[in-house]
DNA sequence: TCCTTAGTGAGAATGATTCTCAGATGCACG
DNA sequence: CGTGCATCTGAGAATCATTCTCACTAAGGA
């Protein structure tokens, strides 16, 4: 059905888990990834996938959760009421996350840490090693429901 | 028991609980967490608090962290094996931590979200509302102790 | 001192996530 | 193309951090 849609360097609806199997069941589970666009919860992702795809059982979708966020595909981008959330991931670049608290849409943004922060660890006597960085906020289309809200 | 030690403006024991009640129960964990120094999870602080003041309920230290919480003196920081770490927090200007993964000392950092990412926010039509920062890494003392482990 | 109400301890309940296990199936290799 | 086997799957049980319930106690303002 991709035959010659996509030029080979575009995989089209796989590639969202390493270098792990591909079954029936994941490229459901990365269709509905795809289709949510935005931050989802385990939880959420299963109720999508099963939409279209009856019978995928709840492990499978937090395995496959699990198995994208191993190959960097997936990140976690917050929580909500106990759940995790999760994002799709652009990869390439370091960069960090800025979600959107009314929708769940999700944009890169650059990573602030630099030389000048990771100096004054140094001079605290830390090196650093690892960071989390993420931003909340409101989307365009968000802000101005909010507002005319008031 | 404190009558002379300590100067008006610095409170002995107690105000990690904002404007709430102060029970023996909450002196109790409000000592402990300062024993303890660093990050710590809910568990480790009832164990803490339990090896002083035997009988104290794991609900009870439940609900004072998150008493501390909306005080603002303690913060989380992180995770470890499921369990939400915290520390206490300093308080004052906005910072965010930076945890030694080896042995959970904390200590303040300042902001790094500045108006440049701010602005790169908005030009994405984002109005950043939140933002969470950790970093993580060894101090001096891990640190050496790893290098030394070879 | 009295009264109101927040705090307490024990244990049950909740709920997200992980585990177990027997069966199915990708896919590397020949 | 087969075959073999490691990986994946679905159902349900299990785990376990955290929250809730409830009867009771005790801050602390009046
Ligand atoms: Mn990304
Ligand atoms: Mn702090
Ligand atoms: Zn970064
Ligand atoms: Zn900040």
């Amino acid at each position: 059905m991709s035959e010659h849609h996509h030029p080979v360097s575009a995989p089209c609806a796989g590639d969202l888990f390493g270098g792990s199997r591909l079954s029936a069941a994941r490229r459901a589970i990365a269709e509905a990834v795809r289709s949510l666009g935005g931050a989802f919860t385990a939880e959420e992702l299963h109720a999508a996938v099963s939409a279209t795809h009856a019978g995928i059982g709840v492990a499978t979708v937090y395995r496959a959760v699990a198995a994208m966020s191993a190959a960097g595909a997936l990140a976690p981008v917050g929580s909500r009421d106990g759940s995790t959330l999760y994002a799709l991931c652009a990869g390439g670049d370091h960069h960090h996350h800025l979600v959107c608290t009314g929708c769940g849409t999700v944009v890169g943004i650059e990573c602030p840490v630099d030389g000048s922060l990771l100096s004054s660890a140094k001079s605290a006597g830390y090196t650093v090693t690892a960071h989390e960085v993420t931003l909340y906020g409101l989307c365009a289309a968000c802000a101005a429901c909010a507002a005319e809200r008031d």
